[in-house]
Formats: C-alpha cells, sequence, structure tokens
DNA sequence: TGAACAGAAAGTGTATGCAGTTTTTTGAAC
DNA sequence: GTTCAAAAAACTGCATACACTTTCTGTTCA
C-alpha cells in the first residue's frame, strides 16, 4: 500500500456504494484492456453480471460518460469511448502543460522524504515491467505522475492527472510495447534523480521529453475487435 | 454568440437532452449564485420545479457531483457545494499551472484573428462591467479564459479550464466586488495587449500576476443563509 | 423548562413496468 | 441466392412503486 500523503483528499466525491463498485469495475476492465474500446454495454447485461437492477449501472455508464471511458448514444446504448486521434494528443497536450508547471514548483519545494516516496515508487515500476505484467505496469506508469501530485499535497491537481490519465490509458496501453514501457520506466528513475538534486531545468526538460516520448511510441492507426461483456469482468 | 472554433470539440459528451437541460439550469443557479452553498436539493422539489420524475434529477444531481458543484451524502441528499479554502487554493493553484502553459503556447501560436477574437471579448466584458451586471459580469470574465484555450484549438483544454473555473465561480461571485470585476478586466486587456505583442514574459507575468489577484481578493470567511429552490430557479 | 422517546412524515435507494425506438429475424418476391 | 419489407425481439428512456433511513413532531417524564 501507499503511504497516505496529508493534505490531499484526492477520491471522487461520495456516490451509493453499490454504484461505486460497478464504476470501479468498469473502469478496471476498460483501463486494463479487457474491454476493448466501442464494445456496447448492453444495460440488462451489466445489470445481470453485478446481480443488481438496470437503474444502478445506468448511474454508472453516465459517471463513466463524464469521465470520457465511454460514450452514449440516444436510444442506441453504450460504447466504450474510442478516443480519436486528435482528442489524444489534446490530452497528452495538456498533461505536458500541467505536468511542465507541476515539475518546477516540485523541485522548489521537495524534501528527502518526497524522494524517498517517489524512489519507492519506481521500485515498483521496475518489478512489474520485469514481471511483463502489462496491466499492473500500465497502471504504475501512471500512477507515478499521480504521485507526484500526491506528495506536493494539492488533491485537485492529483485528482485531475488521475482523469488524464486514465484517457490516456485507453490508447496507451492498447499500443505500449514492454521496450517502450521499460523506456518509460527508466525515464521516471532520471526524473527522480533530477527532482532529488533540484535541478528544476533538467528535472523540467527530462519530463517533457517523457510525455513526448511515451506520446510518440503510440501507434494511432490500429483496431481491435470488440469484446465480451461476461468474459471481461469475471 | 461566439465564432465556432473549428479543431475545438469541447462540449460535454451526449446526456439525454432533458437531463443535460436540467444540469444546465442548476449549475447556472448555482454559478451565479441564486442557489447558495448548503442549499439541499431535495430530488422531488426540483423534479417538480422541471415537471420530470426523480430519475431524471437524480442523473443530473450525480452528474453535478462529478463537476464538484454539488455534493452527496449517502441517504441525506444533495447539497450546493462549500469548497473549503485549501480546496479552493488548490484549485488556483491548477489554474495558474495549467494557464501559465497556455500562455507560453499561446504566444508562439498567435495569429491576428486570435487576438481580434479576444479583443471582441474584452469589449462584452468591459460593458458587463459598466452595466454592473454582476452575474454576467462574473460569466464573462471567466469565459476569457476559457475562450483562449479554445482559440488554441484544444478542446480537452477549455473543458478542463471550464470546470476549474466553475469551481472558482463558487467562491469569486459571492465575495468579487465591482472594483475587483473591473481590475481583472483592466487585466485582461493588457493580457491582450501582451499576446499581441507575442511578449511572451510580459504575457505570462500578467496572467499569474492577473490569477493571484483574483485569489488574494477573496474574502474566504464569510457564511451565507441558505436559499429557496423555487425561488432560485424561476 | 427541558430531555427523551415513540410515532408520523418526508426523503433517499433500488427495482419494476411501460412506451417508443432500434435491431434482428422472418419470409416472400425476384 | 440475394433483396427488401414487415413482424418480432431487444433495448433504451422515463415514470412509478416500495423498502428502508432520516428527520420532524408531539407527548411523557424527570
Amino acid at each position: 500500500m501507499e503511504t497516505p500523503v496529508p493534505g490531499a483528499p484526492a477520491a471522487p466525491p461520495a456516490l451509493p456504494s453499490t454504484t461505486r463498485f460497478i464504476v470501479e469495475a468498469l473502469t478496471k476492465a476498460i483501463v486494463a484492456h479487457r474491454l476493448h474500446p466501442g464494445t456496447k454495454l448492453s444495460e440488462q447485461k451489466v445489470a445481470d453480471h453485478f446481480g443488481v437492477s438496470r437503474t444502478l449501472v445506468r448511474q454508472a455508464l453516465f459517471q463513466l460518460t463524464q469521465n470520457r471511458l465511454i460514450r452514449m448514444e440516444p436510444a442506441r446504448g453504450a460504447f466504450v469511448a474510442t478516443p480519436s486521434v486528435t482528442e489524444a494528443k489534446q490530452v497528452f497536450m495538456v498533461r505536458r502543460m500541467l505536468e511542465a508547471e507541476m515539475t518546477r514548483a516540485f523541485t522548489k519545494s521537495v524534501t528527502p522524504a518526497m524522494i524517498k516516496s517517489l524512489k519507492q515508487h519506481v521500485a515498483k515500476e521496475k518489478s512489474a515491467v520485469l514481471r511483463e505484467d502489462a496491466a499492473g505496469r500500465t497502471e504504475l506508469l501512471g500512477d507515478f505522475h499521480v504521485r507526484m501530485a500526491e506528495l506536493m499535497g494539492n488533491g485537485v491537481l492529483a485528482q485531475m492527472l488521475s482523469d488524464l490519465i486514465s484517457r490516456c490509458s485507453l490508447i496507451t496501453l492498447m499500443y505500449q510495447s514492454a521496450t517502450a514501457a521499460q523506456h518509460s520506466h527508466a525515464e521516471h528513475a532520471a526524473i527522480v534523480q533530477a527532482l532529488a538534486a533540484k535541478d528544476e531545468a533538467l528535472a523540467l526538460k527530462l519530463m517533457d521529453e517523457h510525455l513526448h516520448n511515451v506520446e510518440a511510441n503510440l501507434a494511432f492507426d490500429r483496431k481491435l475487435p470488440t469484446s465480451d461483456i461476461s468474459m471481461a469482468l469475471s
């Protein structure tokens, strides 16, 4: 488990726990890519799977719509989102903007404890990359950035980055190769070094390059088949 | 009406239009501060007011929960959000981070048409400020920043700023005086000048100071009475 | 007077039912 | 065998019904 960070109440607002559970299960399935982009999420099928009524499923689907993980078409139903190339580029651009400033601020207020926490995280990444654990790997690589925000004590920032990264996941996980993941991991380690040395310019440069690299390594034009709901959620 | 911006599909995802309508009506009422922070939003009362069933109202309330404009307590209902001082400061910090980079990027890709559009916007602000139109004024002052994002063609950024600014509104509108608004307006005008001159350093400095000023002018510790739903929405 | 408690009223959480639309299936014509 | 149309099935959109929780109210007792 992560060490909790004091002034960072980043968690999403309280929803009825049942709905929340469905949202999280679907999010995991989408981000971990067990549910492929474009797959239709029939309300009744999802409801049957969780043993609840369509009401709760609808609530969950609405929430996911706002997270941009699914898209709803009037009278036709919900589908796992298929982010366009332009949208993906825009998301990455916003990430670069946000994280550039975050890196600046981080170097200015960095403490040994923060560095230690980041180093622990990078160590976890390492084992996931070595294990070739694709799902866990992607999650941890994304969490590195969220962790930075949390360590700065800014829950709003952390939540925002977390959302952006979820949206990226729909794309990155699909196309990120094992070597690219290793790359990312190494870049994280280098960033931590620069942060520890309080070298703002270097940290900034490394972070910007890192995000550009992640974006550049995506193959935007592949297609995957749609997936079976019961399979994906079980 | 605003001139539409080409590659900027910023609009929130498609919800059934009825729900959408309720969300927008409630958002306007909250941001324009006809519904005060802490006011309880009874599902039945809201439903009666819009002439729909609780089902649609619940969907709308869920969405607003995610926008952080309301907060839902299990089995107790929905209340207009009362952002804490720390949360407000965090939101402003994220805005400064995001908008600093946005300003940089803007100066690098600025065109005469973009400047013209911003100048038109500032002119509208001016008349709203002169008219002493508090609600319209606040909306326009916030939209200036969203407009910049849209002009850059980044819908993701625009949407994100729009959300952040809505959250700020819960606080700013409550406490922003007419003189502070005039101040903001003048600062916008100065920023546009700097952008037109492609003076990145100056634009950056002005934007940062502007956001600090807005934040500094807030009086965080006041209390207001709760408000009546039917009054506020009619 | 005020605290404590029982019952009533109001409100939220979830399931179900029905109307209208979309999708699939069926069947006849070419 | 393919094409098109009409009927059937499946599904979404919305309202309503009911169980359970919270809140209010009025009464009793210290």
